[in-house]
DNA sequence: TGTACATCAGTGAACGCGCGTTCACTGATGTAC
DNA sequence: TGTACATCAGTGAACGCGCGTTCACTGATGTAC
């Protein structure tokens, strides 16, 4: 009847629950040792020690198990996103260093789940085209690096150079979806900085920075601390 | 006996060239189609008509296959830049649009060869590693750019801001291998706008900016000049 | 220049394999009265 | 509270498919003398 965890929920719906997570779970493993391309419903099954027709029950298909997992990568990225930039604005940090500790927990996500960071920023898997319900789950990384410079700009009045005139207008209207204080020229700035972020994390994970930069947490943490000065957020006085 | 293509080779020495071509070709097109993890040799030696085992004669094995093609691909974004930067200078532009020509170069090549692009760019393809081969043609993009940064410093001595001290050695590690006579703080600069280049390139190619961002060229062309700017290539007066 | 031999491209059958998905089924858990 | 029925999880066999790679072979092209 109501479609909501709950402590009161029937036994079956638990089992459920439970098996769909175990389902999952293996299928991340199974992502860290093959790649999304090569994830197949019948090894799962066979190391969970079910029928590979049992999982129709939980999966309609393949391609819903992957949703799935896309979907809670997102979710699994965008909270520890979150969480350090609590964690930042509790500790009394400035925005420059709240804006670092996300950019920093982004990167300490995708070391430690690789494989989930190519399935949701490598390459499509073809054949495969998302569906709208992963766009919300997609948007929490960049809605708190918003947020950070939104608050960073409260009353501030922060001067920006001009901008081209259609950027002028891409801008604003960027703007206008979820960020209605913020001067289009920062705006255009921060998506600029957010795709430039995946492109220091994705560098690193992938393996191009392999022989290049070998003291890559002071790299990134420099490069990162640029893009929050790039976006407006004042260095420290 | 000579390794070397040559109008002077035989007959069985140019027909291997053009039927290696040939495999590379629709190799590259069902790439396009069904992406790299699909790669079939026998779906290429179907549509050439040949017997699957013919293939064995011109590539020891698909990973060999694959390799070849990440090498082309490498080659043929390198080469693109290479030829932007080199038209760029023929047409007597500063620095800054040096830079910029090059950045639009890249990404005019990826948007027309997306899925070449992911077999470079994107998610590693599972259980095959880029043997050496393919780091001299990987690097060829990354060596214009150095190079246009380069030439604006001869002499100039531009100043720069402190570095943190793990990265000032970082900095001259890099700088010995490339560009001995680059300060520090910029080529670390570098290797992070190199990066981020290609997190921009990669957000347009991979749809993360569907929905969000509608004037892609204004906002590249833009965004990379802003680089530039990183980089230490001044605004032109 | 002609002949004998070696090299090479390409064939077609076969090996062993794993995949996604469907289907009719069994038995256990939940629900309505 | 007890019974009859509906729902659901899980099974195991089967379907049809495509894959990479090997192998013994044929016939054409090149090479040495």
């Amino acid at each position: 009847m109501s479609s909501t965890t709950s402590a009161t929920q029937g036994a079956r719906a638990r089992a459920r629950e439970e098996v769909t997570a175990a389902i999952k779970d293996e299928a991340r493993k199974q992502l860290a040792d093959d790649g999304a391309a090569k994830l197949s419903l019948r090894a799962v099954a066979r190391e969970l020690g079910m029928a590979s027709s049992a999982l129709y029950r939980y999966f309609p298909s393949r391609d819903d198990l992957l949703t799935a997992l896309i979907i809670d990568a997102y979710d699994s990225l965008g909270a520890a996103a979150e969480a350090a930039h609590a964690e930042a604005v509790a500790a009394g940090k400035e925005p420059v260093q709240q804006w670092t500790a996300v950019c920093e927990a982004v990167r300490s996500w995708a070391l430690e789940h690789p494989h989930e960071y190519a399935l949701i920023y490598g390459s499509p898997v073809p054949g495969y085209s998302a569906p709208d319900t992963t766009v919300r789950a997609a948007a929490r990384v960049g809605l708190v690096l918003i947020g950070i410079v939104r608050d960073a700009h409260q009353g501030r009045g922060v001067a920006y150079g001009p901008l081209p005139g259609e950027l002028r207008t891409e801008g604003e209207r960027i703007a206008a979806d979820v960020a209605p204080d913020l001067p289009p020229a920062t705006i255009t700035a921060m998506v600029a900085a957010w795709a430039q972020l995946f492109g220091l994390v994705g560098f690193e994970v992938f393996g191009q920075f392999n022989r290049i930069v070998e003291d890559r947490p002071a790299f990134f943490s420099h490069a990162v601390t640029q893009l929050a000065h790039g976006v407006g957020l004042l260095r420290q006085s």
